[in-house]
RNA sequence: UCCAGCGUAGCUCAAUGGUGGAGCAUCCGGCUGUUAACCGGAGGGUUGUAGGUUCGAGUCCUACCGCUGGAGCCA
């Protein structure tokens, strides 16, 4: 029996398991308030009602102890969300002894050290929460579309993405790397299946200590044969229209938890603006923002472009060298790369990067030269354009900071049950 | 790696170079509907570490360690 299923109990006795949340007493009457993962509900103890043994443990119960009460569910408008249980028995399972994490505030380095802890309260559960159901819905989309999910490998013979910073791993005496993407095994994916996706883990070795990056972050990854950048684009604006229908409506309570302004998220509705890199650079200028052509964007220019806008932007059409390798030129100017991100709103910066990928032999082949990485190790995949070559575009979204933004949280930390940071891998 | 700020009770924070305090948590007591309940009482300190200046250092100086924010970096 859980506390979510409590108001299909009305007038029933039943037992809950969970954990000592907080405890106010009066004298003859105490309220313990029970956690159990799903909901919290208050227990109220009368002298008349229980045993002495359980009125005084109620009273003694210290915080996060472990326990079981049972007692007749009733409806009341003093208790908090409307329901509360009159009990008939309590037990103790295990007392805790000074729970660190007390009701009042603490800081940011105590809640990190205590992350374990940190997981029961309030606005961590409403954060992951929402986690778990936009991945959730992430799955859906793909799968109601025909899509079939191919996992890439977290193992990767070489640093396929140029000179990121790749974490290096000790394969049995041979070197290899934890994955930054699952874009390359992608591809041959998409010439298998047509339609795929991959979702995982993936690791950056950047030294970046800012609110915006994690070490290791999860990213859902679509690939589409026969798909050209505008269907990207399209896919992608599909796919966080559902993304935030889904959050709408299943979780809105968690939503208010955290006093999010959900008029922000109702506004995300189709079209998105799409901007090439040409207009977004006069946008910047209009802010006074001192940017060349060719640079890409840092994270001040992503907060004035996403703040320019009521919904995701979407931004297309970057020059080559911002880019990866295998990202294909556009036909009508070779400095521009057919490539496209999506900046979130209220200042949240990119969610989305993807684009249409380079289909021919010759092309790619010069590209590598270009950015001097080990063809041999990418022999594999080059045949995607020796047998079947195909246009194809695909992209990643990340699921930290779509969360964040979601959640309008502002830091990725919060938005991952165990954050890996840089030099932050405890606990 | 660079820049800035901060390290005081279990936690969050005070304390003009002159006897280190409060709230919460803990323990004891009170209160018959509490809403981070409230009221009374008690215990709790090598002020991050090591040096230095000074009659006197939590406070000023130096180094180191740790944390936080930012920059660079970054599909």
């Amino acid at each position: 029996m859980f506390i979510e299923e409590l108001a299909n109990y009305v007038g029933k006795d039943v037992t809950i398991h969970g954990w000592a949340h907080n405890k106010r007493s009066s004298g003859k009457i105490r309220f313990l308030i029970v956690r159990d993962g799903t909901g919290f509900l208050q227990t109220v103890f009368s002298e008349k009602d229980v045993s002495s043994e359980a009125f005084a443990l109620a009273d003694r119960l210290s915080q996060e102890s472990s326990l079981e009460v049972t007692g007749t569910v009733r409806q009341d408008k003093r208790a908090p969300g409307g329901y509360e249980l009159i009990a008939k028995d309590l037990k103790l399972i295990q007392a805790a002894n000074d729970y660190p994490i007390t009701p009042k505030e603490h800081g940011i380095e105590f809640l990190m050290e205590h992350r374990h802890l940190w997981l029961r309260s309030r606005r961590q559960h409403a954060i992951l929460r929402i986690r778990s159901e936009v991945i959730k819905a992430c799955r859906d989309f793909f799968d109601d579309r025909g899509f079939v999910l191919v996992d890439a490998p977290i193992f990767t013979p070489a640093a396929c993405e140029g000179t990121t910073t790749l974490f290096e791993v000790d394969y049995f005496g041979q070197k290899t790397y934890l994955t930054q993407s699952g874009q390359l095994y992608n591809e041959p994916a998409a010439a298998a299946f047509g339609k795929v996706y991959c979702f995982g883990p993936t690791f950056r070795a950047e030294k970046s200590k800012t609110r915006r990056h994690l070490t290791e972050f999860w990213m859902l990854e679509p690939e589409v044969a026969f798909l050209d950048l505008a269907g990207a684009m399209a896919l992608a604006e599909d796919l966080i229209c559902y993304l935030i229908d889904r959050v709408l409506n299943e979780r809105i309570e968690e939503l208010k938890i955290l006093d999010r302004d959900i008029t922000k998220l109702e506004n995300v509705k189709k079209p998105f603006p799409g901007i090439s890199y040409d207009e977004a650079l006069t946008i910047l200028k209009e802010k006074g923002k001192q940017i060349e052509w060719g640079d890409d964007f840092g994270g001040d220019e992503e907060t004035v472009l996403s703040q320019s806008f009521d919904r995701p932007v979407l931004i297309h059409h970057f020059p080559t060298q911002c880019k990866a390798f295998y990202m294909k030129r556009d036909p009508k100017n070779e400095k521009l790369a057919l490539g496209v991100d999506m900046l979130a709103p209220e200042g949240h910066g990119e969610i989305i990067g993807g684009g249409q990928r380079e289909d021919d032999l010759a092309a790619l082949e010069k590209r590598i030269e270009e950015y001097k990485l080990p063809k041999q190790a990418l022999e594999w995949y080059l045949d995607l354009r020796r047998y079947g070559s195909f246009i194809h575009s695909g992209f990643g979204l990340g699921i930290e900071r779509t969360v964040a933004w979601i959640c309008h949280v502002p830091h990725l930390r919060e938005t991952i049950p165990f954050p890996r940071l840089l030099e932050k891998v405890y606990p």
